[in-house]
DNA sequence: CCGGATCCGTTTCGATACTG
DNA sequence: CAGTATCGAAACGGATCCGG
C-alpha cells in the first residue's frame, strides 16, 4: 500500500521523505494551503492531471500521517472537506522555501505578487496562514516543543 | 531516461518537482550541504542503501539542473568530487525548513545541538552554509535577480 | 579500487474505466 | 461526489561487468 520501498536514513539530519519524497503529496498540501482547495474533485480537476486513485491514495496517507483531516460538508452531505492540521500548516515554511527557490531558478508561472510578498514580507504571509486556518476552524493536533 | 512521468502544473505557485519530488535527490543534495559527502562511493556507502544505478542517474540529473558540477580530484585522478553550485546551496533554506519540520514532527535523529542552532539561529547557519562553500571551490552558476 | 553502465526480476505508479 | 479495480508502463534494487 503506502510503505516506504526501502528503510533508509540513520543519519544526522534525517527528513521525513513520506512527504517530501513525493510530488503528488506536495502538490496536494500546497493547493491546500495557498490555492483554497477544499474538496476532492477541486484537486482533482485543479489542472495538475492527478489520477483519482493516486488523489484518494494520497489524501488517506496524508491523513494518516496526520498533515490533513477529513470532514463532512454540513451543505452537502455527499462532499468531504479536507482540512490541514497544525502540523499541516506548519509546512508553511517548508513550502514557501519552495516557492522562492523555484521562482528563483526554474521560471514558474507563479503569481509575481504573491513571490514578492513571500519574498520581502516572509514572517508576515506565514503568520497569514496561520491566521488563515485558525479562524476557519479549529486545528487538531498539537504544536510540539 | 529522466524524464518526468507526465507533464503538469500549469498553475500559480508552482514548485520544482524534479528537485522535490524525489526522495533521492533530496537525499543526496541533503548528505552534499550538511554532511559533507562528495564522492559517488561516499553518497553509495553512506546508508540509505542507494543503488549505483539510481545514485548515477540522480548525480546526472542534479547536474544537468546546475544544481552539482562534477570535478576530477586533484589528489585521486580516479574519483571525482560532486559540488554544489549557487544553485544548489540556495536550496539550503529549503533544507532547513525540512529539517526543522522534520525534527518537530517526526522523531529522527538528528544531532540536537544542529537542529537547535538551526531553529534559533537560522540565518547564522545559513550564512555560514554559504561561507563554506564559498571557501572551498569557487561557484558555478550565478545567482538570479 | 573508483565511477559508472547494463541487464533483469520485482515493485510501484498512474491512466482509464468502473462502482457505491 | 468520492473513491476502487484493473492493467500496462515505469522505476527500483541487486548483481554484474567494464574502462581507467
Amino acid at each position: 500500500m503506502a510503505t516506504p520501498r526501502t528503510q533508509r536514513s540513520r543519519c544526522p539530519i534525517s527528513i521525513a521523505l513520506e512527504i517530501f519524497g513525493d510530488p503528488w503529496t506536495l502538490l496536494v498540501v500546497r493547493d491546500l494551503m495557498f490555492k483554497g482547495l477544499r474538496t476532492f474533485n477541486e484537486f482533482l480537476n485543479a489542472g495538475e492531471g492527478i489520477a483519482s486513485n493516486v488523489l484518494a491514495e494520497r489524501l488517506t496517507r496524508l491523513e494518516r500521517a496526520g498533515i490533513v483531516t477529513r470532514h463532512a460538508d454540513a451543505a452537502d452531505a455527499r462532499k468531504r472537506v479536507y482540512r490541514l492540521t497544525r502540523k499541516g500548516i506548519d509546512l508553511a515554511p517548508v513550502l514557501v522555501e519552495i516557492v522562492l527557490w523555484s521562482d528563483r531558478y526554474e521560471d514558474t508561472d507563479a503569481p509575481p505578487q504573491t513571490v514578492h510578498a513571500m519574498r520581502t514580507q516572509r514572517e508576515e504571509v506565514l503568520s497569514q496562514v496561520q491566521r488563515e486556518w485558525a479562524e476557519s476552524g479549529k486545528l487538531s493536533g498539537r504544536r510540539r516543543r
